[in-house]
DNA sequence: CTGGATCCTGTAAGATACTG
DNA sequence: CAGTATCTTACAGGATCCAG
């Protein structure tokens, strides 16, 4: 038996405890996003496309509780907010780049479509 | 602009497909399983902690339509059915182990409690 | 043994409008 | 600029019982 429990929450394996840290919609664009720099919240907006409000505040969030990302506030005017990747969230890249490069893979034998 | 479109349904980005292929809480779980040999449902179901009928049912036939998973049937009595990986399952194999390593990572500096 | 069918619920995510 | 607040919807996943 190996579950475990984190934050009242049980996982059944470290795959699922890796994936609540990556996992869903937006996680990892905001992530791959932070790569090379630090950005604000606008930044951050522009870039990724189709996320609304709520979903890049929420996910920022759980990134930051999760300390996947840290959160420097400028307190100038007007107000200024910039996320950077911390270690851990560093340490997700590697694993972000294969997924990207096993999507390829897939792409390329499955019948896509471009808009 | 590099959305595309597959199967009725619209992914912004290579890493979004991949998830689709591998996502999910039960698709891991399978595809770990078969690593080693071809399986039985009922040796499915034994192996795979927590799964209920539906969920592996449910998620074999999308792996299957997906072409990640091969279903043989052998008209025995009682009936047979076996279940294998294709090669895009073996494919998904790296990837899996990698986040399997990834979340031992985030594991050893996480506050844990076993059961 | 290998599934199917139904009903139900929790949570992720979308839409829209508003604020210090 | 950097968020909040509601309302609503979609779907994954759970529970239970049934069937060839």
């Amino acid at each position: 038996m190996k579950d475990f429990i984190h934050q009242n929450k049980v996982y059944y394996s470290p795959v699922e405890f890796a994936m609540a840290h990556i996992g869903g919609v937006w996680k990892i664009p905001i992530i791959v996003s932070l790569r090379t720099s630090g950005l604000r919240y606008g930044e951050l907006k522009d870039r990724i496309a189709h996320i609304s409000d709520k979903m890049l505040i929420t996910q920022l969030r759980e990134l930051e509780e999760k300390g996947m990302v840290s959160r420097t506030i400028y307190r100038e005017k007007p107000p200024r907010v910039d996320y950077q990747l911390s270690e851990k969230g560093i340490q997700a890249l590697p694993v972000i780049d294969l997924l990207a490069s096993y999507g390829q893979v897939l792409m390329q034998t499955a019948d896509i479509k471009y808009k």
